[in-house]
DNA sequence: CGCCAGGCTATCC
DNA sequence: GGATAGCATGGC
């Protein structure tokens, strides 16, 4: 049965929290984690992955202390948070950086199809993310070449190498938030901003409050919060709770959208 | 053309 | 510990 309210279009395709999703007549497609996934696939995994399951009713109530998270969350609904397979998201976030939306979309797509191997569906094809082996095995001009990410191509050269030698991206979801995170940023082009990211939408911690240019912007003017990036998701965790990173989602799309003033 | 983008690393004090 | 320069690229 499908999700209740569930919005393809935001999730997938506007959200900037997933850059693969491709639109296919009527609906949407990816290959997530080897396999051909659709907006309207149901079974365990993608179930998982939309996050079905989760109560976003609950959302508004938790936040209604504050009015303005309490109409980002109503004027959005069917946005959901994704939990991706946590390499992609660390190899999308790494090529996110110092990017805008719709150049990290064109670097994802193109490090994917020049390293991993087409699905086909209904006539058309479509790529997953590269192995962490293969990138492992590349030279970053290369990489840098053929996907043009400039500087970011060393940083997944060397990312990928220490997943290959052994760094456990799964054991990062049972660890305390701010372990997890120290853990993260050892890894070659993941600072706080990346890591936040991948512990959001790729290793189940809700309370990640990833501070982009935009969520710092909204943190001052929405919640009269200044100083450090690192303060700002302090503070959100204090203000907004334990599930402070979803509600993050709902007021970042409504700040660089224009839906809300900033 | 210039400004900006879901920032990071290296280096400075 | 916190602040700052340099960075590749292209969207707008």
């Amino acid at each position: 049965m499908p999700m209740r309210d569930f919005d393809a279009q935001l999730t997938l395709m506007d959200s900037a929290q997933v850059f693969h999703w491709h639109r296919a007549g009527n609906g949407y497609v990816a290959v997530v984690e080897n396999c051909i996934m659709t907006d309207q696939s149901e079974n365990g995994a993608a179930k998982a992955y939309f996050d079905d399951g989760r109560d976003y009713d609950a959302l508004k109530g938790e936040v209604s202390g504050f009015e303005v998270a309490a109409k980002a969350v109503s004027l959005l609904p069917g946005l959901r948070v994704l939990n991706q397979p946590v390499w992609e998201a660390l190899l999308a976030f790494i090529l996110s950086a110092n990017n805008n939306v719709s150049r990290i979309r064109n670097l994802v797509n193109a490090l994917c199809v020049e390293y991993s191997d087409a699905y086909s569906y209904r006539g058309e094809r479509y790529w997953g993310f590269p192995q962490p082996d293969t990138l492992a095995a590349l030279d970053p001009m290369e990489l840098k070449k053929r996907v043009t990410c400039g500087y970011r191509a060393e940083y997944l050269v060397e990312t990928a190498k220490m997943v290959c030698q052994g760094f456990e991206l799964e054991a990062l979801r049972e660890m305390p938030l701010e372990k997890a995170r120290n853990e993260l940023t050892k890894l070659k082009g993941v600072g706080p901003k990346v890591a936040d990211c991948v512990l959001l939408f790729g290793l189940g911690h809700a309370d990640a409050f990833p501070v982009d240019v935009w969520v710092g912007r909204l943190m001052e003017k929405w919640f009269h919060v200044c100083g450090s990036r690192a303060h700002m998701g302090e503070e959100a965790r204090r203000l907004l709770g334990p599930h402070c990173g979803l509600v993050q989602q709902y007021l970042f799309h409504c700040a660089r959208t224009g839906k809300m003033e900033l």
